[in-house]
DNA sequence: ATTATCTATAGATCTATAGATAATGC
DNA sequence: ATTATCTATAGATCTATAGATAATGC
């Protein structure tokens, strides 16, 4: 638990603040992810997001082996409701391959930018690229194959050349991702009707 | 100059080198573009530059005052061009403004693909955000302003809504710049052609 | 006794300066 | 004499561990 207070076992912490109602792994990875988008990885120390997570810098290794678990939890968690969401809708016959497309679209911006902390931009971090973070780029891979599987079956009467595919596929990945960057230089804009635009741009560009 | 060889003054480098034909401070820039884009600016240090630009640590004070005045320098130096060039097509009545829009997303992108560092990359660092780069930030407003003007000039019969123009505006631009990510993903395609499909997909986004 | 925290710190950086040195230029 | 570089290093970090401490649990 950790979730509801009372007195806690254990040494009291140094600075005590009102009790966030997190536990304190959870309250190192908000702490984390609001650092990370906003300063970047390699910027961020541990005791800044020690601290910001109301604990000392040495106290963090209780609960993680460091900055790079931090990054590696946060990436993972973010891809994969989308990957879920994706899964779900490849195997509903009931509804058009655009249709779908256009949901998954939808639903993938609302993930993106919708948290508060606009996790998205942990993407777009340079040490993201490293091998360390292979597991997320494997989840990552599924998900784009679900959007490539979904234009495939938008186009009218058939084949499209695999080069094709592969053009529109990254055309509309790159834009639902691109739109971190977009969310990140206007954050006021409303998340909904920004990602069903974004959508409708998405099928714009994925079809024939 | 510091372009052609022959013996030089000063003290000689200890790790000698072929010379590259380059001033010691474009050496320098180049060394920092390749790892900022790959690595990451915070990530980067004085003496990883200056060791791949061929001198030691210290010597790179000589030429600037640290990495920030790098990472400066390269943003400025990304943005120009384009700027530039959508001046130019500002300028030009004789083409359509779809025409117009179309040719600046293509140059754009081959800006920001195609030199040989990814130096579009840059503009992801988290660090960029900072005022410190406001110089490049007035720029790139201006640059994005010109696609506003080029949007709101291709949309047959006058007037849009502003918050409209300002959402395709903001699709188009995040489109051009999520070309990054793309490109980042697949570094081996054919960047000309990728310039043109990205052209003509934000044309489908502009578009009524 | 167990646990969550703390304080203290060694070891490993990294930046930016001070001052020496090895070339050419005159 | 001037210049471009070098070596050396002080001061400022930052990470991760060791060991102490202040709670609750039994």
């Amino acid at each position: 638990m950790g979730t509801s207070s009372g007195r806690r076992v254990g040494r009291p912490r140094a600075a005590q603040r009102p009790d966030s109602g997190l536990a304190p792994r959870a309250e190192l990875l908000l702490a984390a992810a609001e650092l990370f988008t906003t300063r970047g990885y390699a910027a961020t120390t541990t005791r800044a997001v020690a601290e910001r997570a109301g604990m000392r810098q040495a106290s963090m290794y209780h609960y993680v082996s460091g900055k790079e678990e931090l990054l590696a939890a946060l990436l993972e968690s973010t891809v994969t409701p989308s990957l879920t969401c994706a899964r779900e809708l490849l195997a509903d016959d009931s509804r058009t391959a655009e249709d779908r497309l256009w949901e998954l679209c939808r639903t993938d911006v609302e993930l993106l930018c919708g948290g508060s902390h606009n996790l998205g931009g942990l993407y777009l971090l340079p040490e993201v690229r490293t091998e360390r973070f292979a597991g997320f780029h494997a989840v990552r891979a599924e998900l784009k194959d679900a959007y490539r599987q979904l234009i495939a079956a938008t186009v009218a009467g058939g084949a499209l050349a695999k080069s094709a595919l592969d053009l529109r596929t990254d055309l509309v990945f790159g834009l639902i991702e691109g739109v971190i960057l977009v969310h990140r230089s206007d954050p006021e804009r409303s998340v909904s009707a920004f990602a069903r635009a974004t959508a409708d741009a998405a099928l714009r560009i994925a079809g024939n």
